[in-house]
RNA sequence: GUGGCCGUAGCUCAGUAGGUAGAGCAUCGGAUUGUGGCUCCGAAGGUCGCGGGUUCGAGUCCCGUCGGUCACCCCA
């Protein structure tokens, strides 16, 4: 074996193993993403998948480990730019947003986008260096009820593809000024309880408390469940923000839990946070999720706006949907018996795709029985026999697939006849 | 980046106390010289991930390396 794909990359083709490896899954999850998108009224929009390395590691946040465990794919182009390929989506739409001043339109502005994201981390079950997101980005309004459709949209995408066994997990984790009084009270907890935690949690502890919570160690979890609650030090705004969110996601129909423990990996999530899980998936559950980042567009140099989305695995939604059968048909499969009658067959097989009506023949040469094998697999409906008895008689015999019956069809004057006959 | 497990035919795997490789499925051909899905027969297909070492001899033992996988970390 000489060459491989990279490493944490996977291809696409057909007969691939893996759902996230066949083609026609991903055709069917980015058509139906898209019919949900468009139902909410969403554009879509693309950005390039590099981007200078300051952008996302201004909107990561300096302690995120995106930025500090250098999980970025980085280069230095040939000008000497240090840029990275995309590890989310949020920073590009938003930049653009900026740069093309969007936020003097009609706002809000509703977008979604479909495409790659990299990451240099090992790969495992439902993760992969470049992976595909599926997002949406809402800029230039705080109001709830828009977190209560994007999450709603979020859930009507894996409801659209199939997604099994899901969760959507909610939280407030209040605005900056917030957690800038309720981190201090978390790190004093955690402090009197450093003897019982992980030392990843104990690092986490001084750069950024909240972010305990995510932690799977049993002895860090049982000392978080008496820690101070963040519910207790959010604003009379931020409170009445969760509430609207919530009876907005009762209204959509969205099931959805509070969970208090749910904190993100990016720093510039504000109030809502987002999750929505399958129990279908590994180690690797989070299908998809997002927050509200209202402090992040003013920080990169637009209007202090705020803004709301989501992104959502495209892999991941595979792995947890149900295995789809999604088998391509053929409406008629050419079986020739003659050498002249091969071209025939193409020209036929031409006919009958201009009119819409899809058309394969066999291009081995091979035997008859390999012919009708071929004709089955492809899941032919209908199988055009051209031999010599029907190149001497001038026309096909069309035999359908399913009942065995055969039907002799004139070619003479063209293919307006056998067009009839399999047209359904 | 850390750790466990694993790398033999296209796929799934077997390979017994070290004696230079097998099965099933898939592919191709035939039984059926004009007919698929079932059955039967046959063929083709492998530098046993790669490199070293031990040995008369290594798929089998040892070391290294690369890759895969799952978990941790993190995240979609």
């Amino acid at each position: 074996m000489s060459y491989r794909g990279p490493r944490g990359t996977y291809d696409v083709f057909p007969g691939g193993r893996e759902p996230y490896e066949r083609a026609e899954l991903w055709t069917f999850v980015e058509a139906r993403a898209r019919e949900v998108m468009a139902r909410h009224n969403y554009s879509e929009i693309r950005t390039p998948i590099f981007e200078e390395i300051e952008l996302f590691a201004r909107t990561a946040g300096e302690a995120s480990d995106i930025v500090v465990q250098k999980e970025m794919f980085s280069f230095r182009d040939k000008g000497e730019r240090e840029m990275a390929l995309r590890p989310e989506g949020t920073p590009g739409a938003v930049r653009a947003y900026i740069e093309h001043n969007l936020y003097k339109l009609a706002q809000p502005i509703k977008l979604f986008y479909v495409g790659p994201m990299f990451r240099q981390e090992r790969q495992q079950r439902g993760r992969y260096r470049q992976h595909t997101q599926i997002g949406v980005e809402v800029l230039g309004t705080s109001d709830p009820l828009v977190d209560a459709e994007v999450i709603s949209l979020l859930y009507s995408i894996h409801q659209a593809v199939g997604v099994e066994d899901e969760v959507v997990y909610l939280n407030n984790i209040g605005d900056m000024e917030t957690r800038s009084i309720y981190a201090p009270e978390l790190r004093a907890y955690l402090q009197k309880h450093v003897g019982e935690l992980d030392s990843d949690s104990v690092a986490r502890m001084d750069t950024n408390p909240l972010r305990t919570f995510d932690s799977k160690h049993e002895n860090t979890q049982a000392v978080l469940a008496g820690a101070p609650r963040i519910s207790a030090y959010l604003s009379r705004e931020a409170a009445d923000h969760v509430a609207t969110v919530r009876e907005g996601l009762d209204a959509l129909g969205v099931p959805h839990e509070m969970d208090e423990g749910l904190v993100r990996g990016f720093d510039y999530y504000t109030m809502t946070v987002f999750e929505a899980k399958s129990g279908a998936l590994g180690a690797q559950d989070t299908v998809g999720a997002g927050g509200r980042y209202n402090g992040l567009i003013s920080d990169l140099g637009g209007p202090d706006v705020g803004g709301i989305g989501f992104g959502s695995g495209v892999e991941r939604m595979l792995l947890a949907a149900a295995s789809q059968e999604a088998r391509v048909s053929l409406d008629v499969f050419f079986v020739t018996l003659a050498p002249e009658a091969r071209i025939l067959a193409m020209k036929l097989a031409g006919a009958l795709r201009e009119e819409g009506i899809s058309a394969d023949l066999d291009y081995g040469g091979r035997g008859m029985r390999a012919q009708f094998k071929q004709a089955d697999r492809t899941g032919a409906s209908y199988a055009v026999i051209l031999g010599e008895d029907e190149l001497a008689r001038s026309d096909c015999t069309v035999r359908d697939m399913a009942s065995g019956e055969e039907l002799a069809v004139p070619v003479a004057d063209g293919a307006k006849d056998l067009i009839r006959t399999v047209a359904r």
